[in-house]
DNA sequence: TATGAATGAGCTTTCATTCAT
DNA sequence: CATGAATGAAAGCTCATTCAT
């Protein structure tokens, strides 16, 4: 990749990155293709290969640069010393909307990334993806452990596998709702993130009234 | 589609449609190979096209089988008088992990096929598509009208919207369920049923302690 | 490759060699187009990727199948036997021209393939370059080695050394031959042979008169 | 070609002048890329066309100064009334061996020109080539022309074409030296000028014996 | 004078589809 | 019914060339 790339204006980085995860979330990294992506992001197709070397290349890139921008988000929400499992997911589901706003498909893109199958040729991204998928668990350790250490220890009948349900329950519904509003071609976010608190609180109802 | 098909014995005709189903299901239409299909099925690449006419035929067919296939499972094991609401998942449940034991890659295709981005050239399945859609909501319909007929009226604090949450979120986590396991080369069909079956019920326990 | 290749008829499977040892021999393995290579031999773009899989697979097979073929000519047509150097250095001209008439580039493409600017991306024919050298280094081996016997050995003023310089000066004129001849478009190979015979002749002249 | 070029400092003009005849010299003119000349000439793309407009720009005319200087070398080093063939061409290996020490890749560009394929767009050069062959000729004719001079007319036995013959021997020589060391990352000048004065003294020794 | 970001025509390669056998 | 050789349009990628700075 080449790091002259971070000397354009951010506006053009910008429109160029977007224009890629538009595409690869939309389309999935096979099915995406390149002209699409320089039409959208209103460059040539030579300029692309200039600064991303490859297709896979500008995948890799995109992908490297949507964890560090997605682990920075959380860092900065997500408040580590918050002890209530709910409250967690709220923040994390703040950070991430949040991101929605200037990179409107980099979730779509990197969540969806985390359960699509991962062609041979994806491998170059790999350990990238890995990294990000240390820095999701931790956040989601992070909620589970301080619900852990919440409770009195003789209270297992909220064991640890139902925790896990609870935390699966949460995730698929995330990626679900993210998935369902893939199509829309002026996605609202603000609804988006309505529907996903509205789970959140559904579940933490449940907890409350148990 | 050539209906000469259904006279190839029935063994030869299962290999063609789980070749075609593991295929698409895994790498979805675009990235899958009509190559790649008729290697997994041991035929000749003439064949696929003699029966099949062209990639997307090939498609609309299988989309077509699973569907049919799909709903004679559900007809036949969810009990249409079943008026509770987690019963009727369950047994829909059921059916639907019946299907994998012949079709182990059905589910994965066809759930797959309702939140996955359609490309124009989908089109030709868009009518099939639909009709998929129509049965399974008139499942869930089932599910949620026995439900609401089941309750008081003046329960509301039970609204709609809290069944709709309710049951996006089974949903949600059927798919992200039969997701997680798209990779794995030979499933574990009892064990994704099994965790299925618990997300059930730990929603179910919610509700009951309400 | 494709080892379908040598089903297609005899007059196909040459057609396809001579355009590719044609268009490789002109212009070198960079400037050599696929496009010319298929145009010269009147099949499709993809029949060509479907055989050799690339451009370079397309040039290692040519190579390859040079080679077996040269060695097969060389060990027909030279004596090993035979104990006197110009009369093994005549014996290689007939059989190097004599495959010219099959395959008119051939030659071209092998020799010059020795002393030409061997790219990176040629690593792939390295070990099948060498083995051409081996038995090329062999042929003249032979030759040396039966004149070094042939002498007496106090004789030494006809050096090793100096057998060395008459070898390499009959191979520089043999290499000097072949491409000044490059160019023209029905190349006479008669009289290829003869100048080439001429300074093998003439060399012989010098050592008989010394 | 833009003139400002020579105002340049002399150390900067051999520097590009180098760096094109070293990657022109080893790849030929196809394969040459302006990237690798203007890396090695520690210039920016730019420049380079600012300079030469165009990369067969460039190639014409490091070709011209090319053989502006050869000629140069040549009718330096080479004495116009020396009358023996031999000494005609110890002197031109002389001259020839003498440029190598500024411009090291000069000469494998130059003479490799000569039997190198020229494809269409090396048109620009055919006149500029020509007229290096013409003072090339004029040399050997020079040699030849005082050699038949030197000979009693009764010894036609050495006709016109033998000497043809030795002519090209020691020509093909001087090509395949210069290209057996092409690869060479420093190459031995002073070992090439031997191999190629060897070659002249074996035939010197042999016309003398005869 | 000097730079290198930007372009796009052209090249290599892929793959759904056809068709002779 | 069955095959796989053959096709060519479209995709990925390269590189000489331009141009704003």
């Amino acid at each position: 990749m080449n790091e002259h790339f971070f000397e354009l204006k951010q506006e053009k980085q910008d429109r160029i990155i977007n224009a890629a995860l538009k595409v690869f979330a939309r389309y999935g990294y096979d099915h995406a293709g390149t002209d699409e992506i320089v039409k959208e992001a209103s460059i040539s197709k030579g300029l692309l290969f200039h600064y991303f070397g490859s297709k896979i290349g500008t995948y890799s890139f995109v992908y490297d640069y949507s964890v560090r921008y997605m682990v920075l988000q959380l860092n900065s929400y997500v408040n580590e010393t918050e002890t209530n499992y709910f409250r967690v997911w709220e923040q994390a589901i703040d950070a991430q909307f949040r991101i929605l706003e200037l990179y409107p498909y980099m979730l779509h893109f990197l969540v969806g990334s985390l359960w699509k199958p991962m062609g041979e040729e994806l491998e170059a991204i790999r350990e990238c993806r890995e990294r990000f998928l240390t820095v999701y668990e931790k956040l989601w350790q992070q909620a589970l452990g301080l619900k852990a250490e919440d409770e009195e220890p003789e209270e297992h009948n909220s064991s640890a596998k139902e925790e896990m349900d609870k935390d699966r329950i949460l995730r698929y519904a995330m990626r679900g709702i993210l998935e369902d509003h893939l199509f829309e071609e002026n996605m609202d976010i603000a609804e988006m993130k309505a529907e996903m608190l509205a789970v959140v609180q559904r579940i933490e109802n449940y907890e409350k009234t148990k």
